[in-house]
DNA sequence: TTAAACATTATAGTAAGCTATAGGGTATCG
DNA sequence: CGATACCCTATAGCTTACTATAATGTTTAA
């Protein structure tokens, strides 16, 4: 028959049955055709679009801009290249920032670590937090 | 006097009165002395400290992995070197986990968008959108 | 001196992103 | 046929990190 219930699109998807309820709740999910029990029949569009919302997550996306991508993906006719981008920009130049503060961060804790001969002299020289005021 | 006040330390540090008194309720922010009053009192050191919490917080560390951060710090007094330093080394190798992380998004990010020429046309070939579907 | 701006505590609410539970009905396997 | 696994809805709960509110006391500036 080619459609999938709730439980198969989720191991299909490595996501759980409540999340794909909770996901079609806050509109990333079309409201999927039912069968006479109410069951929910899914399509390979929907494990796509599934996928494609992991996908998002996995690079921090949160829901509502992920609904903001799935929004332009289906009005993709009217949407222009510009907004997807710059979407996506916006959250790459986040990423960025992050990175370098953990590379900062890293090197702060590196010489506390580097200074510390690791024996059993008390560690006035721990200096952490002076690090990272700079 | 030299102290400041609750407002005063909020200002300084960007952050509201209620999160310094919710990071204090956390245990993030040893309790301040008080004046007659009972207004908190605090002094530059702490004005360190929140800043230190403000920046690893802006990296995504938890409330919880900052208190350990902090613990390093408090502790170096009393903690011998080797202890400081393995407690380091294990931030130092989650804080690598996590920039391997956001490096791996970068790259997955950057890859789609460079390939997107970004203009006026219509998205119907967004490469973005698509990378996300494939 | 008195109004505002600020401080206190305790408690409740918010947002995101799920996760679990209760109380049902349905499908499937032996 | 019955056990078990699955599905349904509705509602509640969880975690993190705040944010707001109420009721009240204190400082400060005009």
């Amino acid at each position: 028959m080619g459609y999938l219930k709730i439980g198969e699109l989720a191991k299909r998807t490595e996501t759980s049955a409540e999340t794909l309820r909770y996901y079609e709740a806050e509109s990333l999910l079309p409201a999927p055709r039912r069968n006479a029990s109410g069951y929910r029949l899914y399509t390979e569009t929907d494990v796509g679009r599934v996928h494609f919302i992991r996908r998002a997550r996995a690079m921090d996306f949160s829901l509502k801009e992920i609904g903001e991508l799935l929004s332009l993906q289906l009005v993709k006719k009217v949407a222009t290249c510009g907004e997807v981008k710059s979407l996506a920009e916006h959250k790459l130049a986040s990423i960025d920032e992050k990175i370098i503060e953990l590379e900062k961060m890293k090197v702060a804790l590196k010489q506390i670590t580097d200074a510390c001969a690791g024996g059993q002299e008390p560690a006035v020289y721990c200096t952490i937090l002076n690090a990272l005021e700079a």
